[in-house]
RNA sequence: GGCGACGUAGCCAAGGGGUAAGGCAGGGGUCUGCAAAACCCUUAUUCGCCGGUUCGAGUCCGGCCGUCGCCUCCA
């Protein structure tokens, strides 16, 4: 079995070959950075991180290329995003973006995503994107209308390949007025003039002005992993016209296939509804983490195929939460048995039979489109078959508890992030407060031999009370933190 | 209006011609000093609706209904 994937440039799931043997050369349209991340973001993230761990975990070096948006997206009113979010917040541009940025690494590192291999930002690549203009301008696939830079969609047949739209069918100017100078509705800017005060803007050989919205991408993606590379990655709602564009515009320039396999993401709604400033119902990462792990919040994501909408709703990230700590849990005890033994040798032939099953059945899943779901139902089998072993008194040995342990570390861990390398509380505070709760169930041990369950039950509730959750298990009493 | 996605149990969600994965919640048990955790059993004669193709249809075809998204900055 070999990994399979859901091309949108051919609407049918295909049998993935990098153009490399080995390498995975892998671009995904980034953030705009004037705003903290919300969960939606997360969503978007979260899909394309486990592709690119699942990318690896098959043994593929990838790069991993996510631009930073810190210009050139316009509002309605023509006003730059990250202009009109410094004006608001009273701080430079430059200052703005450098904000978000860190905010959004912030999120991302906390929800576990893997970091880009490069992250590089629109406004250190204003050359680039000017030289990628100029080769749109002298192959007559532009054109240049007082400072303005703009590009013909009638010069690109294939214009439309991507989203299914015909340029015919595009109605023209639907809220934004169409522009005079454009020779087709549809076209749109490569490069466009800066007025005097237009804090944000370049010189350029059409005079100072900025780069259109969607040039940056092909720009970065061109120059970071070749004309040709393997996947361009993104949200579903960009498909046009954004990612429409960047593959007109990168064709037309180099003349060569720009992405060749286009990965999708679902869009994700809050209780049914898009999520907006106006309705009041954005969800910022931040606060999401406030509420609930970062595993959970992974699992939620990642329940659904990531091709699919997505609702987010209280019930379903509940669900989630507790379905993920079911998994912790079946892990804790393993790690636990395993705490002071040395494992060597082999695990049992009937252990190592079950966890070939489902590593298959795992592995089975990811390879169809990462079909997260389906690898998610692998680990919440084998955990129920760890379960009994652990609970029916069997005397696993080390060697198998080590597989075990292995097993979802892979899986559940290095794949999907959802299963953290340590469960247990770690960090100077918490190794505090991991000795302190010792030395309570010490304490609590002793009344348990006397019998003194007034006592004994008197210290568990209250360190219920305090979100410590204790547990006697037949190896001894166990603990552990719940929000 | 055009384009697209989706509609499977109380909720989330796989499955895409061969007789409904998994998770959460609920019910009943086992275990436990009591719990918790865990395990076992249980919860869709049925997959939005109506037709059609087929020995056989959540699964394919046609129509209808509904939800959401995009067409305009948005991940």
């Amino acid at each position: 079995m070999s990994l399979t994937v859901y091309n949108y440039l051919t609407r049918q799931k295909e049998p993935f070959e990098p153009l490399e043997p080995g390498r995975v050369y892998m671009y995904v349209c980034g953030p705009t950075v004037y705003d903290h991340a919300h969960i939606g973001h997360a969503k978007l993230y979260v899909a394309m991180d486990v592709v690119v761990r699942y990318l690896r975990f098959l043994g593929y070096k990838v790069r991993y290329v996510q631009n930073i948006t810190d210009v050139g997206h316009l509002l309605d009113t023509g006003e730059d995003r990250i202009v009109k979010g410094a004006r608001r917040e009273r701080v430079e541009p430059m200052e703005l973006v450098e904000i978000y940025t860190r905010s959004y690494f912030e999120d991302m590192d906390a929800l576990g995503v893997v970091r880009p291999n490069i992250s590089p930002r629109a406004s250190c690549h204003i050359p680039e994107q000017i030289e990628m203009i100029k080769t749109l301008l002298e192959k007559g696939y532009a054109y240049e209308v007082d400072g303005n830079v703009y590009f013909s969609v009638e010069k690109f047949p294939e214009y439309g390949k991507l989203s299914g739209r015909k340029v015919e069918e595009l109605e023209p100017g639907a809220r934004v007025a169409v522009r005079e100078e454009k020779r087709h509705p549809a076209d749109f800017a490569l490069w466009k003039k800066a007025e005097p005060e237009h804090i944000l803007r370049w010189p350029s050989p059409w005079g100072w002005g900025y780069p259109g919205w969607h040039i940056e991408c092909s720009a970065m993606a061109t120059k970071y992993l070749g004309e040709t590379f393997d996947i361009h990655g993104g949200g579903l709602e960009n498909i046009f016209p954004h990612n429409e564009c960047e593959i007109a515009q990168s064709e037309a320039a180099t003349g060569k296939p720009f992405a060749r396999y286009w990965i999708l993401v679902g869009s994700l709604t809050v209780d049914g509804v898009k999520m907006s400033k106006s309705l009041g119902n954005v969800i910022r990462i931040k606060d999401a983490l406030k509420r609930n792990r970062p595993e959970a919040i992974r699992t939620l994501i990642l329940s659904a195929h990531y091709r699919g909408p997505m609702d987010y709703t209280e019930k379903a990230m509940q669900a989630a939460e507790r379905g993920v700590e079911r998994l912790h849990n079946t892990v804790r005890a393993v790690r636990l048995r395993l705490r002071d033994a040395s494992p060597e040798g082999e695990p049992e032939p009937d252990v190592a039979e079950v966890l070939d099953a489902h590593r298959r059945a795992f592995t089975e899943a990811m390879d169809d489109d990462f079909n997260t779901p389906r690898a998610l139902a692998a680990l919440y089998e084998l955990a129920r078959e760890v379960n009994k072993w652990l609970d029916g008194g069997r005397d696993l040995t080390p060697a198998s508890l080590a597989a075990i342990d292995t097993t979802f570390r892979e899986l559940g861990g290095q794949v999907l992030g959802i299963i953290p390398d340590k469960l247990a509380p770690t960090g100077v505070e918490e190794e505090t407060l991991a000795g302190l709760v010792e030395i309570i169930l010490a304490i609590r041990e002793e009344y348990r031999k006397a019998k003194d369950w007034a006592r004994s039950d008197e210290l568990r509730d209250r360190l219920a009370e305090l979100g410590i959750v204790v547990e006697d298990r037949p190896e001894g009493p166990t603990w552990r933190l719940e929000r």
